[in-house]
DNA sequence: CGAGCGTTTGAAATCGGTCAACAGCAGTGG
DNA sequence: CCACTGCTGTTGACCGATTTCAAACGCTCG
């Protein structure tokens, strides 16, 4: 875990326009800048915070990804989400003042850190940044919804094809190729995720493969047939996905 | 759904130790009072809101209790949440400004309404309010989370165990007799909440009650063993609860 | 009292889990 | 360059928990 001082422009960031508020004055703007006043870089396996822990701040990832689990004593382990570039994590530890789960890095990654107490000051001040912490909080939220579906009401299959076009659209939203996952997660994590067993991850995807829906190269997959994946999770395709 | 509009004073308000901060000045007080302007009476089985609705309000449960829902095109649903007096209600319309699911009352219930423009406005002047939002926006994140590794990894039998267990902790938190539980849904609805069909929830009663865990009268359940409810769930008990 | 719903119980079917063998690839060291 | 090891992923055969299907029970209410 490397730490770096900065003194980083959220307002020059690429990956500004995914994590923080569009439409700032040049004011705003400015003050936004003192919201990151450190960076981590972690190598792959490496945490980032772990359940327990005391929360100060909020993250927002630069590159890589990251894995957030929650455990019970016994060591039962869900992994809750995959985080992509842009998205905020953390904010399960604003309730308890201490994070609920586990953070660790799936591959080479770079964290901005925000201290949240500084963040709510400024939300304070910039209507626009509460309203903006307020959706992230709420799109978190549905996001683990619609997440419960999945695990709650859908067979291997629905599971698989939910992964594979939920990642597909993230990729979409941040203008990457949508078609080609670059998976930074084992056969392992992705079932943690879903609810199922890593031989039955494998033989789901042998099954895609052999229904055309995409091809298989180790940790890379290549969707051939998105639409029958989109039927196979019961979901709509979402227009921005044409 | 009858419409009641109010001169109501959270400050007064039993349920206010729920629901708002505590330690706000009288000033305060007086502010947050004019939060609530209206209250909603629902009939079992009405409609609170649902899912596309455009979103403008929270709402806090005052009596009674609710259900909230996620379901897919196809009409496959995931209970989300049962809510109880105090908790609020509807904030997963934050993040896209319409709601992301159904609200049904469970029995006749009462609710405040709150505007949400006007709780951000107030949260900018009272910063206990302001974290008070991000905590219980929060909590809605930990809550889900651990539903999640409920419904990704626990059996049947642990399953129910949490809900019992779970329902238990929140009924002692509200200060009422926490082994007798009335509940309001129906074994359908518990079903629905933990991924599992009805049959499975009246076979793992049964077999509870043969473990002299609990004992069962139609929708009256009383916990005879909770040390035995919280090793099944792989919980811990929490202090409070002993 | 009978209709209708929610619930319980039993028997059979099924999906996914478990166990086990093996394949593929990376890294190590002779 | 080729064993050797270790890790990850795949595949097959069998097993078991939960689902499905079916029947019966027991409230509630007109």
């Amino acid at each position: 875990m490397k730490l770096e001082l900065t003194h980083h422009q959220c307002s020059n960031c690429v990956m500004g326009r995914y994590c923080l508020p569009l439409g700032l004055s040049s004011k705003e703007s400015e003050l936004i800048d003192q919201l990151v006043e450190k960076k981590i870089k972690l190598e792959k396996g490496e945490m980032l915070y772990s359940q327990g822990q005391s929360f100060h701040s909020i993250f927002s990832i630069r590159y890589g990804s990251v894995k957030s689990e929650y455990s019970l004593p016994d060591g039962c382990a869900q992994i809750l989400n995959f985080h992509l570039p842009g998205e905020i994590i953390g904010l399960d530890g604003i309730g308890k003042n201490q994070y609920e789960s586990d953070c660790t890095a799936l591959e080479n990654t770079e964290v901005c850190v925000m201290d949240f107490n500084r963040f709510e000051d400024l939300a304070k001040e910039i209507p626009t940044l509460q309203k903006h912490l307020h959706q992230i909080l709420s799109r978190e939220i549905t996001q683990d919804q619609k997440h419960l579906l999945t695990l709650g009401h859908l067979n291997a299959d629905q599971k698989l094809a939910f992964f594979l076009t939920n990642l597909a659209e993230r990729l979409k939203e941040r203008e990457q190729n949508f078609l080609e996952l670059h998976l930074s997660m084992s056969r392992e994590e992705i079932g943690s995720y879903l609810g199922i067993k890593i031989e039955t991850v494998s033989r789901t995807l042998s099954k895609f493969i052999e229904n055309k829906c995409i091809q298989v190269n180790q940790r890379h997959i290549k969707i051939i047939d998105l639409k029958k994946l989109y039927q196979l999770a019961n979901k709509d395709m979402p227009l921005f996905m044409h």
